[in-house]
DNA sequence: CATTCGACGTTTTTACTTTAACGGTCGAAG
DNA sequence: CTTCGACCGTTAAAGTAAAAACGTCGAATG
């Protein structure tokens, strides 16, 4: 419906403080499970005055989706500026990555068809936060390409491939989720795994 | 229930049929969604009858998965034994999982609480049949080091994240489906990303 | 003996109805 | 500007009755 705000959190603090409120309940219970009454009474207020903050939960939770999304990449841009070979980034990349998804978990729940249907504003925000993850990964490669750290013929789809790579994985471990908690043990296997990954894929993309 | 069969196919003719015939049902519409009368009607017998080849409808799925299971892990071997470069191997390895992937499609299409339940038949036979992926992959693997093609050093859980990567792209294709079939585009798409990945894959591991 | 099947019991899905909960609005009040 | 109680229309949950599905058995067929 709206277009996807990509603003630099003009928010108040009293609207930060519901967002924050929010994500607790969505990162733990999903999006579906927490109701607008539930984050209401988090932070005192009625339902009514919530939604003079937010004129709808899908806006709420866009803010909240769009807080996380956009310190992640800010982040990222942070690192990407820093003096480190471009693998290195690749790596750090990785490992942020994997502390973002722990603050997401639930808040990337959704039901199966909400999932599916390419109109919902949930498969437009996580479209969104992809195609600027994508960009980032590109700005990486790239800059590894342009200091002869990487390949200089690499096939335009590396940095997608990469992304899905990433992501593939991860789906992997949230599709086995049981009891609504991803475990510890999965969390670090995952970890263990991308770092393998982004190993191999660095030297396979290194001159 | 029962042990996972590892048999070699030691079915009657009519079991074959009947095995072809819940073989394109359950393929096209998944597990829950086909009856056992209706698969005894495509072979023209009566429901009570297929029971007689066939003593439960989970028997029956396992005979189909177990069937193209072990003729994917059959040409596995077939590809292990020919004389190409273990590089060519795992490139070789990735395209006829994919065609095997086509012809299995909504055939590991189950409900997602039949997936997190950790004791059910279908997960069994699946964890089962991915043990045996992971032992071809270590043999191409191991092969590849041994001719020196390889590098010594890799780390042991190498083959397992080759695994997961090819893995976890495919559930992201099978994830987006609608209306019950997977688009020719989607899985082209899967094809390129795959290629692409094993090849920066095999140079990353390569000396 | 090897197969087939109609008829039947029991459990699971499905389709439907009712009810509770939720998202969202409005006017009044501090 | 901010808060809230009361309210409306819609959606999701709970409950239920009917249909379908899994699986069994004894008889029939050849």
């Amino acid at each position: 419906m709206d277009s996807i705000k990509t603003n630099t959190c003009q928010f108040s603090e009293k609207e930060k403080i519901i967002i924050e409120a929010a994500r607790k309940r969505f990162a733990h219970f999903g999006y579906s499970k927490v109701s607008m009454e539930e984050i209401a009474v988090d932070v005192d207020l009625g339902k009514a005055s919530l939604y003079y903050y937010f004129p709808t939960k899908e806006n709420l939770y866009q803010a909240v989706l769009s807080k996380e999304q956009n310190g992640f990449i800010k982040e990222i841009e942070g690192l990407i500026a820093s003096k480190i070979s471009a693998g290195e980034k690749l790596v750090e990349f990785v490992n942020m990555r994997i502390i973002y998804f722990k603050r997401f978990l639930n808040l990337g729940t959704l039901s199966l068809h909400a999932f599916m249907d390419s109109k919902s504003f949930y498969t437009k925000l996580f479209l969104n936060f992809e195609d600027q993850e994508l960009i980032l990964i590109d700005r990486i490669i790239s800059e590894g390409q342009s200091n002869g750290e990487f390949e200089k013929k690499l096939d335009s789809k590396t940095a997608t491939v990469l992304l899905h790579v990433l992501h593939g994985l991860r789906i992997r471990v949230s599709r086995g989720i049981k009891e609504l908690e991803v475990s510890d043990e999965a969390i670090r296997q995952l970890q263990t795994e991308m770092n393998i990954a982004i190993r191999i894929f660095i030297k396979g993309i290194s001159k």
